[in-house]
RNA sequence: GGAGGGGUGGCAGAAUGGCUAAUGCACCGGUCUUGAAAACCGGCGUCCGAAAGGACUUGUGGGUUCGAAUCCCACCCCCUCCGCCA
């Protein structure tokens, strides 16, 4: 959510920043709040007057009641006055009602170094590790997921339709070791806590990261209890502290989550969609930050780097993209894309989304800390980021490692935890 | 699912229809002090307003009333017990 104090003071400023986002940035929003806060405000100002009035005379009526004496005159009186305060009050309900439904609507502004455009405005900022090429045709990880008896599709679309992968066998654990790894190289070298969390998760809660009201079309939901599948570990973990008030001792608090991810993916049917390419339901581990607000940026290096770190272990080519203002997601201010090489399909596959949100989230799920004691709360930032998106980490991994006589070599790292060098038929 | 109890500031905790929602702890500023502690004074939620000032704030939302933390209705959450259950 933007401060409507912001919008207030530099409404030209907030345009400009939404406008770089394009169309969907809802720039023109910010005219319809301005005149929804004016009006507000005058409604305010009459109304408290009103109250004033009310007080004082509520006052003297008990005064009289207490003496004996007659206040008919001075409740009639009130009564009529009560009844225009009720208006006064309807009208800056309305007016606050709309105005959260517009901010609610409203995208975050994209830092000033996010460059403008759509995806063909994305920026490389470095990439790591040569993409490599088979001396042998490559093969992509549906088929060797098939062959090794890693991978079930077909039945997992018989238990609960496409894009609901089954995994088995040494499928199966090697995924599970790889989130345990993931885990556990958060906790021990990068300083995260680890939390398990709810998979179902209020209106509220999603609201509060952003998802809804906008996004209802992308995400499961259980009508009779009210009750939603999270997209991405980012929603329950980020919601944790809401309406809390932290020490500025507290911060900064880091989080690392695993937890299934549900998605709709409405719309994206048939398109880069084949083998675990785009699923319904996946693995994610994520990293979730609060941070004090000067420190964000630099935080957001430091999540990216940690997330990267788990390529480079693993010896996985890939490359860390700045997404430009028409690909930002809704919430962020700014993001990097880590794309990882698949060989088999010969793509860069997207394995991670490292962003900073700054205070937007902070508002929307009212996330403040006590920079000192006895200052006013300020919202924190938030972060965070996939480290990483299981499913197409399986896909560069078979595919990067196949061998000609179609098994799969394991990297160093997941060796010991694994118990096999290889995977084969 | 059923019965009962509860929800008041950062924390503890009083107030059962009316007079500024007490008081204590914590915290911030000041006085005093060589410095600190203690003591004393003031402050310590949100909104509107240039300011003076005013309004709002007792889990949430409604209702009754001139006036609600207090009475009524619905909902949420916590605790205790019963039932069911991996």
């Amino acid at each position: 959510m933007l401060d409507p104090r912001l919008i207030r003071a530099e409404p030209e400023a907030v345009r400009r920043a939404l406008g770089r986002r394009g169309k969907a940035g809802g720039a023109e929003g910010v005219s319809e709040i301005l005149e929804l806060d004016a009006a507000r405000r005058e409604a305010i100002a009459e109304g408290d007057g009103l109250r004033a009035r009310r007080n004082e005379v509520s006052r003297k009526v008990g005064e009289l009641k207490r003496g004996g004496v007659d206040a008919e005159e001075l409740i009639v009186e009130m009564r009529e006055v009560g009844a225009r305060i009720a208006e006064l009050e309807a009208d800056t309900q309305s007016c606050d009602a709309r105005i959260e439904e517009i901010l609610l609507s409203t995208p975050n502004l994209p830092l000033d170094e996010v460059p403008e455009g759509g995806e063909g405005a994305n920026e490389l900022v470095r990439s790591w590790g040569d993409p490599i090429t088979h001396p042998f045709p490559a093969r992509p990880h549906w088929e060797l997921g098939a062959e090794l008896s890693l991978l079930d599709l077909p039945r997992g679309a018989k238990v609960s339709g496409s894009g609901f992968p089954v995994l088995r066998g040494a499928g199966a654990r090697l995924q599970r070791i790889l989130i345990d790894w993931m885990l556990d190289l958060h906790v021990r070298e990068h300083g995260y806590e680890e939390l398990r969390v709810p998979y179902l998760v209020t209106r509220e809660t999603l609201t509060g990261t952003g998802q809804l009201p906008k996004f209802a079309e992308e995400s499961y939901f259980s009508e009779r209890d009210d009750l939603w599948l999270i997209p991405t570990a980012e929603v329950p973990v980020t919601n944790l502290h809401r309406d809390e008030l932290l020490a500025a001792e507290e911060l900064p608090i880091r989080y690392t989550a695993y937890t299934p991810c549900f998605r709709r993916e409405a719309g994206a049917a048939g398109k880069d969609t084949r083998g675990l390419l785009r699923v319904h339901q996946f693995d994610k581990v994520e990293l979730v930050r609060f941070e004090r607000p000067e420190r964000s940026r630099e935080a957001l290096e430091e999540l990216t780097a940690e997330a990267e770190s788990i390529l480079q272990r693993l010896g996985l080519a890939y490359r860390v993209i700045r997404l430009a203002t028409g690909d930002l997601g809704f919430s962020a201010a700014m993001t990097y894309d880590i794309e990882v090489w698949a060989p088999g399909v010969e793509r860069w596959l997207e394995v991670s989304s490292c962003s900073t949100f700054g205070d937007y989230q902070a508002r929307r799920a009212n996330l403040r800390f006590r920079p000192a004691p006895g200052e006013k709360p300020e919202f924190m930032h938030t972060l965070n980021g996939s480290a990483l998106a299981l499913p197409r980490l399986l896909v560069a991994l078979l595919e990067t490692f196949q061998r000609e006589d179609g098994s799969v070599e394991l990297p160093e790292v997941l060796r010991e935890r694994f118990g096999a060098d290889r995977l084969h038929r």
